[in-house]
DNA sequence: CGTAGACTTGACGCATGTCAAAGTGCGTGG
DNA sequence: CCACGCACTTTGACATGCGTCAAGTCTACG
């Protein structure tokens, strides 16, 4: 499974000395149906983690960046693929090792343990999405979790020169579509829709400008519940 | 959050002396929002896990059942509403002693953990669910999911006389369509369409029975990933 | 028995999917 | 440096599955 950047990830320090491999856009980490004996950590770059049925349905369960994990499962085998969107490079570090530490160290555990819980409430976020809302609905949703991502990755607290509202898109558009449920060409009329009711702006094909931050967030009805809730005070902005 | 029920719930034991609460149908257990410091565990009866939005959209995340778990979050707050399906009897206790219960029995601990992820895995399942198949399909799943949960419930282990293929539905349409991201009214002609196609037989407004299990499986998809997954050997018919 | 709520069915509309073609950008080789 | 070609994206016309709205039917319960 999977884990968001936490607020203290001390558990990731098992991957300190740990090998690492590189990946090229497109490779597969994981295989779906593999021996699932190796854990690992993303340094950089982008991971999808996904299914795909055997009549070729795809769904993207979730895009991974810099001190993501994935890896652990309730089997022993992935029920899941694992493929690089971009040049990526991940830290590996067997399962039982990780078990090891978690087993020796309360508070690691203790981490871990919340981690899994904010993996399951993105889960249910996504799960909400794709229940409920329409498809600019998700669209927008989705450009604020890149832009949430962003920010944590980069540790971006304030924002002065609005380098936030520009969100790069790294994967493609049915990748886009894949994870929201939707077909490519849906998701490029949602972003003519988007751009037409003034809320982004397409600079390039793989960027595009918040144009109107509250309107995009009152579309995507985040007040309900959904993202800034793993930020600290500090980040609120 | 909620859990599945495992091989060896052996953490649940910090339920055996708890307090028992009794609940009505559409009685609420945990809203929204309040502060979470209490766990459950369902005794009986069904209870379910929805989040809904302020302008009414409602999501069901899970239907819950016997030895079934709720109440863990990562944060101080529930984000979820759980309410009562039919008649049900739940043990409470403070998330304080579920805490230490979990810091001081490293056995118990990782046992908790186990069911997190495979929590986390019917969430992805149901992920794919709705952002890939098609209403009939998602009915399918349901009705097998439906039959699992009875037959781990009730320790089910052969099914000479075929109890199993008789499955009750305690909700009502409308929840069956929160849950499946569906309207009433396309989950009553799902309905039909199986029916019709001789795949099931609806005996009574809460009662169907499968008459064709191979080709209800087939339409879910269910060999792809999916269920029957949790099962020991033992249960394997 | 009668009424109310839940379920089903039908007619129709709309959002999204499908299929096909045109546009765009990017790397490669001339 | 330019031109070509390929892969990705956008756009358009059309199809369809599911949603909407409104009758109808069933069933439980008083």
């Amino acid at each position: 499974m999977n884990l968001t950047p936490g607020s203290h990830d001390l558990f990731l320090d098992i991957f300190d000395e740990a090998p690492v491999l590189d990946l090229d856009p497109g490779e597969v980490l994981i295989h779906a149906g593999a021996k699932a004996d190796r854990v690992f950590n993303i340094l950089n770059g982008m991971v999808m983690v996904h299914r795909t049925g055997s009549d070729g349905r795809r769904q993207i369960l979730s895009f991974l960046v810099r001190n993501n994990f994935v890896g652990l499962t309730s089997t022993d085998d992935y029920f899941f693929t694992v493929e690089a969107v971009v040049k990526t490079r991940v830290a590996v570090c067997s399962r039982t090792a990780l078990m090891e530490r978690l087993a020796n160290d309360p508070a690691v555990e203790r981490t871990y343990l919340n981690m899994l819980h904010r993996v399951l409430e993105d889960a249910y976020d996504l799960v909400y999405s794709l229940g409920q809302r329409t498809a600019v609905e998700r669209l927008a949703v989705f450009l604020l979790y890149l832009r949430y991502w962003h920010r944590v990755c980069e540790n971006i607290v304030d924002d002065q020169d609005g380098r936030l509202n520009q969100v790069a898109l790294p994967m493609g558009r049915e990748d886009i579509a894949d994870f929201l449920g939707l077909k490519k060409e849906t998701v490029s009329r949602s972003f003519r829709q988007l751009e037409e009711s003034e809320l982004i702006h397409r600079d390039e094909r793989s960027l595009v400008s918040i144009r109107n931050l509250a309107a995009l967030r009152e579309l995507a009805g985040i007040r309900d519940f959904a993202s800034p809730r793993h930020l600290s005070a500090d980040f609120q902005s």
